[in-house]
DNA sequence: TGGGCATATGAACCTCCATTTATATGAATT
DNA sequence: AATTCATATAAATGGAGGTTCATATGCCCA
């Protein structure tokens, strides 16, 4: 089943630290490495790694002007995935938990797993 | 930051190609450890290995009924979760994105990165 | 074209964690 | 009470990946 273990990487790439940082400051704006660099106060080069690895993702994109290359989220919806994904994990530390109940048949709620694609 | 690193330790724990099969059974029905093991072909062990990291971030909770422990969602919106992640993963990967426009100011859009609370 | 700035790459190291093997707990059944 | 079934736990192993250090690439400016 390829597409479990290539959603599992998707996860475990937006799942580390420093690259969750990095993509809560792209979802802001597009930034430099350099920027990345000071902001996040880490080795130029970690910066570089995590950047590639996110790139190879298909998470983010670059753009090279002169010496710099900026960088930016390949999707907008990144963002809200990750918005949501951070509310609903507090949540669940607090064990704030919404009851699952399972359903038969027929999803009678309309679209409800949908991804929404408005800006 | 606590609050990054909570949030990649989430991430990381749904990230797991084993760990993240079993949520997607989860989504579907409550399924006790012996079920689990033989959908998915694992060993035994392998799994209890896993329900555990996945209760210690509060993703799944347990429900002992004679020798069985049938484990299920803590939260009905892990799995819709999951489905996002799936689909935007999916069309990240076609190269099929929607763009990002870094907005200035006052988030017009209503309500639009929210947890939706309903069924 | 030489030198400095911005970023990328490569290799080495080390830590974390998924998996296996083996064993323990605990409930039901006889 | 002993046996069997279902699950949990502990220790050991192996591999993946995050970080650092050193160096390479590439662009701009004098």
């Amino acid at each position: 089943m390829p597409i479990v273990e290539d959603q599992a990487r998707f996860l475990r790439c937006i799942g580390e630290p420093t690259r969750l940082q990095i993509l809560k400051l792209l979802a802001e704006s597009e930034r430099c490495v350099g920027e990345l660099t000071s902001v996040l106060n880490k080795e130029q080069s970690l910066i570089s790694h995590h950047l590639r690895a996110l790139k190879e993702c298909n998470i983010v994109k670059e753009r090279q002007e002169a010496q710099k290359v900026y960088y930016k989220l390949t999707d907008a919806r990144l963002a809200r995935l990750i918005i949501n994904c951070e509310a609903l994990m507090k949540e669940l530390l607090l064990c704030e938990s919404q009851e699952v109940n399972y359903e038969r048949k027929g999803n009678q709620g309309s679209g409800e797993g949908e991804i929404r694609s408005d800006s």
